[in-house]
Order: structure tokens, then sequence, then C-alpha cells
DNA sequence: GCTATTCTTTGATCTGGATCAAGGCTCCGT
DNA sequence: ACGGAGCCTTGATCCAGATCAAAGAATAGC
């Protein structure tokens, strides 16, 4: 999240073979081949500024989003114009999958911080699909993480006690850097207190005395946006989450071969 | 769900050219030949009688499985051994994506009634996807319906008032059973209000006076297990849904062409 | 058909976390 | 450097909905 305010034009115009995050967001093993035919479709955009839409809700849906640098959050509107976000995405990503059903956007993306983002045409990338070995599978893999990432997100909702849903977050957090090679106890925020509390749904005032009071107990040390976990173990104690997510394990193990 | 606890052994050992609901569960459109070699790697499996498990958390994942008849429910488990229902599922539906990722089902699926289903072997599901038109697209669609709709859920729980999450519940019933075929207005439930209170995480005693409050509010009779809604503007308006959830939308059109 | 168990309803109480209120920090633009 | 607009924190109060308690249906097992 640190280095991600740094935007190199350089990298931007790179191709998925020097990408550090392709063993992300793309299946592993792909043959030089493939990767260059992937490489074909992806049009790499200019970066988006904090605050900025990457798209939103009701726009037609055309392209999916690999996240390259920067955090993103994503939210649906409820009829009362509420925002609820849905999630934050780390770079490696992919987003907008949840628009395939209905060819249009059902959440917005809006950019935490100045992020830069690879556009993949949805329609090419079916098609490739058909043709690349593993491709078919790596994105209804994707698509199978995040439900099951959602699942647990459900359960946090449904059950957790505060304590709970703030030490479920940053602990997933922590498992989401580590995966990305930073470090897993040591990081920056991007997204706001608000934004925090209403992904966890609950009030901003109640993030906040969680915050003091994990740190009073030694769980963690915050300074504004900076945190930096002190008992990683008791944290997740405190999260007892519903299983393990899923998500970073899987980007553990392709990361790792 | 009336209808599903009479099973014809006749319609179980039929196939995919007669089964009504193939709309539902398989794109539309396929070409007779298509629908064959889709017919021929399905397993039509004997009824799974109420109680009995699909599939269970931590079981290595072969197979996903179309619902034919009856209704289940799907969960979670905790760390302390507390289930967390994820969904409700009837008829038409695909059962067990979530578990494409780590090649190990996520989730428990359990027959709330005695139901019928069929089993698709996913790789040979995946090998056809490669070649039959429509039929990647397909699973991409369900699996992102999916997604939205577990994004409504969450906004639900995160936000709505104890009244919003039950009539939200019960629209969206109402929303599927119609997509069914079935009364909109007149079905009976499956699940417990058990089952209701965990999915919508609030306690037993609430859900039962909330029965009793809106049916003296003369949105709905509720006998036992039996619902008939009265006002279902007035329950629609309640629910105040995030997005129309667009699982029962996209299975509206497919039914009408 | 009878009993045990599980499910549901209703009432009374209690509490976790929301809401209200207000002051301090940051960061922005000028 | 200064002023203003958001953020963030901390304290005080309140209430929606959980929990506790108990009795009444329904279903399952014998």
């Amino acid at each position: 999240m640190t280095k991600s305010r740094v935007v190199n034009l350089d990298e931007l115009r790179s191709h998925c073979q020097k990408c550090s995050l392709y063993r992300l967001c793309m299946p592993m093993g792909l043959e030089q081949g493939d990767l260059e035919r992937l490489d074909r479709i992806i049009h790499r955009r200019r970066p988006v500024e904090k605050g900025e839409y990457l798209y939103r809700i009701g726009e037609p849906f055309q392209s999916v989003y690999a996240l390259r640098a920067g955090s993103i959050k994503t939210f649906t509107i409820n009829q009362e114009g509420h925002e609820q976000i849905v999630g934050f995405h780390l770079p490696g990503e992919l987003l907008g999958l949840d628009a395939i059903a209905g060819k249009v956007h059902v959440t917005s993306a809006r950019a935490l911080e100045t992020v830069s983002v690879c556009e993949l045409p949805f329609e090419r990338l079916e098609e490739l699909s058909l043709q690349i070995p593993g491709l078919q599978h790596h994105l209804l893999s994707l698509m199978s993480e995040e439900l099951q990432h959602e699942h647990c997100h459900l359960a946090v909702l449904a059950r957790a006690p505060v304590e709970s849903r703030l030490a479920s977050f940053l602990c997933q957090l922590s498992d989401r850097f580590r995966a990305r090679g930073y470090s897993a106890t040591d990081f920056n925020l991007s997204m706001s207190r608000n934004d925090i509390a209403n992904l966890l749904g609950m009030a901003v005032e109640t993030i906040s005395r969680l915050f003091s009071q994990f740190q009073e107990q030694g769980l963690l040390k915050v300074e504004r946006k900076h945190v930096q976990i002190r008992d990683l173990p008791a944290l997740q104690t405190l999260a007892n989450r519903c299983t393990t997510d899923v998500r970073t394990e899987s980007a553990l193990n392709r990361q790792e071969h």
C-alpha cells in the first residue's frame, strides 16, 4: 500500500510478462505464447486518481479490471441512496466479475488512492478462455474464491461481536498483504474509519473505540492510517474466522509456485 | 415447494430434454445435440432424504449439483462449531460452485425435505464448457448472479433493521417461487424459524414476533409453515432491497425466453 | 395411541453497540 | 501561515433486539 502512491509510468505500459502480479491475477504455468495473446487484449489504462470511479452501478458491463497498484473499494447503493461497501481490493485482484450475469455493473468501484489497472474486455477474455488451457478454470476459480470470501464476511456480519469483526478484518488484511510480499504486521489502511465501519456493519465510533482498546491491550499500535500488529495470534483468536479465508490462502500457494 | 414432496421415480430417470427446469439450470438455446452431450455426463442420483447431506465441508469437490425438486440449505461452520446458513436453494439452482477454487467443499448442503438432484462431475462439465457454445458463459453468469445475491444479503445483514430483513427474505422467496411457476403469494416454508433466524442474523424469538406482527398489520397470514402474502407491495417497501435481486430477475427472463 | 423431543410463540428483562454531542487532529486550498 | 472541512476520538445516553423463562403445538419414536 505504501508503495502504491508512486506510480511509475513505464511500469504502466509494461506487459504481463514483466508484471510482478500476473501470478495473482492470471493462471500460472501459462505458455509464453498464451501470455502474449492475453497481453494483446489488455488495455493499460491511465492511473485512476483517488476518489475517481473505475465503474459505476448501472453502467454497461464491458470489461473486468485487474488491479496493478493501489486499492479500491466496491459498493452497492440501497434505495435510500446509502452506500454499502462490499469489499476492498488490493493489487492482483480482478474486479467487476459480479456484472457478468446482468451485463450491467451492480457495484461501483472507487479508488481509495491513485491506482493503476489493466482493463480486460470481457468478451475477448471469454473467447480466450475457450482457447487457453486453464484460463477458463482460473476465471471460475477466482469467482469461486470470491464466493467463499463473501460467505465468511456474511458469517461475520450475522453473528460476530464487534471485536471479532474488526479483528477479522485486520487479520484478513494482514494475510493479503503477506500474500503480496508486503509486511503482514505493518501496513497502512487506505480506507477511512467510516469505510471500515460500513463494511463491518457498525458505527464509526465503535471502530475508533476498538482501535483504542486493541492498542491498550497490546494487540497493535495504531496511529492515523498506520497499523502495526503486535500480537497477530491473539488477534486471530479474537477473529475466530469461519474457515480460513481461501482468497489469501490460494494466493499464497500461487505465489510460492 | 408443495409439489416437491411427491417424488416421481420416472421423472428422476428422465433426461434434460424432458426436464422442466433445464432452462433454469442450463443455458437456453442449446442445440439438441449439445443437450444430449450434457445429458450424458449427468448422474441422476437417488432422492436425498430430509436431513441428509448432499455434501459436507471438507469433502473433496468432485461435482456440482442441480437441484430438481425440494429445497436445500447450505451453511458454513465457524470455529465454535456454530452453523451459519449462507442460503436456501430451490429447484433449478446449481450448488457447490463455491468449492471450485479449493477443490474441497467449503459449505455443507443439507436437504430441508426430500430432494432430487442431478450430479454433474465438474471436470467433465468444464471440458464441455470449452466445446458447447454458451455453456462457459452460462457458468460464469450463474456464479456472477450468486455473487450479486450475496452482495444484497450482505447489505441486509450490515444495515437493515429486523423488519426489513424478514420482509426482504420473504419477498425474495416470493420472487423465486414466481420464477418457478409457483404462487408468489402462497407457499410453504421448508426451513425452520431457527434456520431463517440464522440466515438473517437474528434470534428465533424475533422471527416469531415479526411473523405475528406482520400478520397483525395485515401484511400476510402465517400458519406454521404456510405463508400467504396479503400485501406484497407493502412488504417490498419494508424490504427496501439494495438492488433488485438479479438471481430471480434473470431466472424470470430465462423462463419467458 | 402415547410420550418424548423438538419447534414455536409470547412475555419480561438486560445489554451491546448505536446514536447524540462535542472537542481535537489533519489536510487542504488560499 | 491561516481558516475551514472533513476525519477521528472520547464521553454520555438510549434503545433495538438478544437473552432468559416458560408454556403451548407439532412431530417422531416406540
